[in-house]
DNA sequence: GAGATCGTCTGCAACGTTGTACACGACGAA
DNA sequence: TTCGTCGTGTACAACGTTGCAGACGATCTC
């Protein structure tokens, strides 16, 4: 085999070298690449060729800096141990990857300080814009900015509409809505005692929080239903996960022991309470009925199934998508909110109606 | 208010707006962006005052292409919905920002003709280099490969370190032992009529395929304990989802009502074995002893909750950065193989001891 | 007091790409 | 024949950044 076969990996080839090649200008092998229409079809396969050779691909670094566009968004979430998120994360993937963009992936799970940095740029600038749910920053710090550094869409619940900076969207899950469905649903089965378990993750003042909301809409259900929600035990967690749910159930049993209801802020914290109420020799849906939030692919295999909120994801990724790309396009206009829909799923975690 | 402090988002600022507001050259400003000593105090603090009027940031691309690096990797995994994956992309993406380093994500589970994409370094060259999960791409493929095209890194299992391209390297889960521990359990738990479920991922021939891998180590337990392996049956599936794991339960049992341990491929069949094996009446352990493998987050809060091979993620994906960095530093040496530790957990999928 | 050394700052070139302008020959229409 | 048009290809400049070489004055050394 002769040594220039042995193609190490040194300096990838660039224009120049497939022009050299093919004998041509950089501005043609540049055209070919490009599909421009107007290329002598024996010049364009003597370049692709060359092209195959060399193994050339274009660098988008120098595209970026020339064009001013790199087709790269940035997608930023708290974590993808929840699935939640993971699962947004992969629809979000495939419909970026189907418009022919790439993600890159930040996850903001240090908190508050680390969201900031979101919201200001990030260190370096890099992407054309970026979807950003925001679990720690609230309306207050949004409301103060002067203006988003890139494109952005928020994504999420605890925002309201009215104080998105300029140059922003916002696409929005009716959380108050939501939960009085599920709740609305477990009185309508014929509970009546019910509490709620969600976590508190905001540091801002609490009203608009994720968990704010959706205890807004416990309550309006109640209210409806002619109950005192202020007699409705709310069980505050420190964070969404399965092993919080579990005590929350342990905690409201010991001190509400008739409780036939919980409501639950998200699928995680829901599958800890059925473990929870196993824990003290509930029976689900018999003693206590269950309702989640989100339908994580766990939810169907829960024992019993989790009868849960289902926010339609793919419309939500796409709404987004569809704002952010606007704007990168040059959209100027006032910040926009669009609310995705959601469906209450009946599994056997509530009792037959 | 005055017009000019209306900052609209137009052309973002470079280091020429800085410069021109300190009053220096654009490169003191880049001297002071990177800490460069020798810059006077005062000055130094002037530009970072001009920085911080303007809200600039250094613009990856260009330094990209200036420097010829960016200090992004990617991460090439099949599917985020499998939480074995996310939570490999999550430890991922802590790891590589915790050394400064961006992630950019892509999914592969189009199949085969993606990851021979990502192979091929995609159809631009982006960052640094890749870090890759093959599912469908087998050695036959590698082999034939002269030289990968970026700096890669396979992680995985169904790989032998023969056949690496020259210029990669390799973390690899040594799923034989893995599986054959997880059987061996089973067996001094007193078991003796077990089948293995698992998913036939590979196009290539099968021997080391995945799933290949752990069979070969389930039979291998078997044979130390001087069972029949050619007796216990291999239940194939579809994919690697709950869904799979209950079906295959249903056709295990039916084909052999006397089965009394399984071992699963991963954690989602197993934990769809388990609603599978309780549609049919059987109890866990008490008829049937079930295993996992990945050890994810829902293990734990199965009911039962399940014993599982749980693999060093965090090893993992430490030894993936440290070669994949090297790489990138200019290391040329002779692909390397490093094998990541796993640990049998015990849980009440399985009977006492 | 002359030369060497140091600290501070600047100008130039180049990374790989693409938009614009234009050159050149061939062909069609007047 | 002449002018205009079309198809094909090229030269040049610029995107924002940083490595290098060196300018300039101040300080140190003998």
């Amino acid at each position: 085999m002769p040594p220039s076969t042995r193609r190490a990996r040194r300096r990838p080839p660039t224009l120049r070298d497939v022009a050299e090649i093919a004998d041509v200008s950089i501005k043609t092998v540049s055209n070919v690449v490009h599909d421009y229409p107007h290329v002598r079809e024996s010049t364009r396969t003597r370049v692709q060729e060359a092209i195959a050779a060399t193994g050339y691909r274009p660098q988008l670094a120098a595209q970026q800096l020339r064009t001013g566009a790199s087709g790269i968004v940035t997608l930023a979430v708290p974590s993808l141990n929840f699935s939640y998120f993971s699962n947004l994360a992969q629809t979000f993937i495939d419909e970026a990857q189907g418009r022919g963009r790439t993600v890159v992936l930040h996850t903001t799970s240090a908190g508050r300080d680390e969201e900031i940095e979101v919201l200001r740029g990030f260190r370096r600038r890099l992407g054309d814009g970026v979807i950003f749910n925001p679990m720690q920053v609230g309306e207050d710090y949004l409301a103060q900015m002067e203006h988003v550094d890139q494109p952005t869409v928020f994504i999420g619940e605890h925002l309201s509409d009215a104080h998105l900076p300029p140059g922003s969207d916002y696409v929005r899950i009716d959380n108050t809505r939501a939960t009085a469905d599920a709740t609305a649903h477990l009185l309508e089965r014929g509970r009546r005692r019910l509490a709620f378990v969600g976590a508190m993750e905001t540091t801002d003042p609490a009203p608009h929080s994720s968990s704010g909301l959706r205890i807004e809409g416990f309550r309006q259900a109640l209210w409806r239903h002619d109950l005192d929600p202020a007699r409705a035990p709310i069980e505050e967690v420190a964070d969404w996960h399965r092993a919080d749910g579990r005590e929350a159930a342990h905690r409201l049993l010991d001190a509400h022991p008739h409780l036939d209801g919980l409501v639950c802020g998200n699928d995680e914290i829901a599958l800890g309470a059925l473990a929870g109420l196993r824990d003290r020799g509930r029976t689900v849906p018999g003693d206590v009925a269950v309702v989640g939030y989100d339908d994580s692919p766990e939810a169907l295999f829960a024992h019993p199934p989790l009868t849960t909120i289902r926010p339609d994801k793919q419309f939500l990724v796409k709404a987004a998508l569809d704002m952010l790309i606007e704007r990168i396009n040059g959209y100027e206009g006032a910040p926009r909110t669009i609310t995705a829909p959601h469906e209450l799923v009946v599994r056997g975690s509530t009792p037959e109606g």
